[in-house]
DNA sequence: GTGGTCTAGACCACG
DNA sequence: GTGGTCTAGACCACT
C-alpha cells in the first residue's frame, strides 16, 4: 500500500518511487508479483496518471520492475540494479543529510545510533547478486 | 572552506547552508567569528552574489548567523531557536530517508552504524541554551 | 487581500509576509487554504514575481506555509515551531520597541492600551500542537 | 547611559538615537543637560564617530537636542518635536508590528497587556507644550 | 566596502 | 501553469 503525504516536502512521483522500493526491499512485494496498473494506481491515489507513469518509468529504468505490454507491471526477479558508484552516491547523500540535521540540530550522536537501531531493525533485508 | 560541487543534486545555495552549518557545528566557525563577505565568497566560489545573499539570509532566518549593515556576517551565540517538537521532527525526518535509502538500496545495517560513527566522529556539539 | 503601500517604512517582501500572517492569524486563511499564485500576486501587485516568491520562501522557512512545485502553495497545519525562549524573545524585542516610541513620541499609556485592544480584538488565535 | 548590542537588528545609528530619546523620555536627560562630545561618545562607544555625528544630526533634525558650536550638544527645551502625523505614523507601525508579532507567536491578548502595562510603568512622561 | 532590496529574464522540475 | 534556482545589474543604507 503506498500513500501519498500531501505535506510532504517530496514531489508526488518519488514519494510513489520510494513506496515502491521500500515495498520490495521489506519484502511485502516479492519478484513476479504484479503492481497496481499506472490507471487503478492513479484513480485510488486520486493523482494524475502521468504522475504514476513518471514513477513506474524511474523504476523500470532502475531495473526495479519490468513492464509486459498488454499484462501489466511487475517487481522484477532481485539482481544489482543500481552500480555500486551510484548506490555509494546515494547512501552518502542520505548520510550526509542526517549528519547536517544532526549537527544543526544539536543532537546527541549516542542518540542516534539508538534511533536507527530501531528504525532498522524491522528492515528484512533481500541478498542482492 | 566551503566547495561547490556542480554534480550535487542540491542546489548551489543549499551546499553554502549546509557548509557553514557543519563548519559551526564542528567547531570551525566559533560564535563571533566573521564570514566570508557576500561579494567575496560570490567571487571565490565563482557564482552570483545573490546565490551567496540567499544563503546567508537562510542562516540568518534560521538564527545560525547575524548581519549587520556595512559590517559583515558573523556567527550568532548559540541559543535554542526551535522547539522540541520541531526538532524531534526534523531528525525523524531526516532518519527515514537514510532508512528508506538503506532499505531500497540493500545496505547492511551494520555498514551504516560503521559509516555513521566515522561521520559524527568530527563533531563538537555546541551547547545550547 | 495583501496591500502594499510604497511609502511604508518595511521593504515590499516584508509586507507580504506581514499581510499573509495576519491573514492566517485572523483566520482570514485557514490551515490547507491556497495562496494566490506567486505570478498572479506579482501581477496583481504589480511587482516581480521574485519578489512575491521571496516572500513565500520566508514564509516556508517560517513553517506558516507549504509549497507544492507544479500546484500552489498552501496553509500548513499550526503548530509550534519556534521553542518557548525564542517566542519569549521575539514578543519582548516587538514590546521593547512599542515602549521606546511611546517614550519617545510623548504618548499617554492609557491611549495605548485602549488602541493595542482595538488592534488586537480580531484576532483569533490559532491552537498551537 | 548608552549601550551598543551588537546583536541588535537596528544599525548602530540608530541605538544611540533610541538611547537618547529614551533618556530624556524619562528624565534621566533633563532639557538643557549637555550630553557626550560626539568624539567623546564615539571612543567610548568604540564606534566611528561619524556613526556618533549621524545619530547627533538625526536628533537635531527631529528637534530633541541643539548643537552650540564650540560648546557641545544639549537637550532642547520641550515642545512639539514632531508633527502629529508624523507622531501617528510613527505610533502606528511601532503598534502594528507588535500585533503582527503576536498573531505569529500566538500569544494570548490578556497577557500582552500585562506585560505592555509592567514595562510602561516606569515612564515618567514629560508633557508636551 | 559591507549587506539588503528589487527588477528582469532565463532555465528546470512538477503535474 | 505551478514553484525553485540562478544570473545580471541596479539602487539604497550603513560604517
Amino acid at each position: 500500500m503506498i500513500q501519498i503525504v500531501t505535506g510532504d516536502a517530496r514531489p508526488v512521483f518519488q514519494q510513489i518511487v520510494d513506496g515502491v522500493r521500500m515495498s520490495v526491499a521489506t519484502g511485502e512485494l516479492l519478484p513476479g508479483a504484479k503492481l497496481a496498473s499506472t490507471r487503478g494506481l492513479a484513480m485510488q491515489l486520486m493523482i494524475n496518471p502521468n504522475t504514476v507513469a513518471k514513477a513506474y518509468a524511474a523504476l523500470t529504468a532502475e531495473g526495479l520492475i519490468e513492464s509486459r505490454k498488454g499484462v501489466g507491471v511487475f517487481v522484477s526477479e532481485p539482481r544489482q540494479r543500481l552500480s555500486d558508484e551510484e548506490r555509494e552516491r546515494c547512501l552518502d547523500a542520505a548520510l550526509q543529510q542526517l549528519v547536517t540535521a544532526i549537527a544543526s540540530l544539536g543532537f546527541a550522536p549516542e542518540e542516534i545510533h539508538q534511533r536507527l537501531a530501531r528504525e532498522l531493525a524491522p528492515l528484512t533485508l533481500r541478498k542482492v547478486s
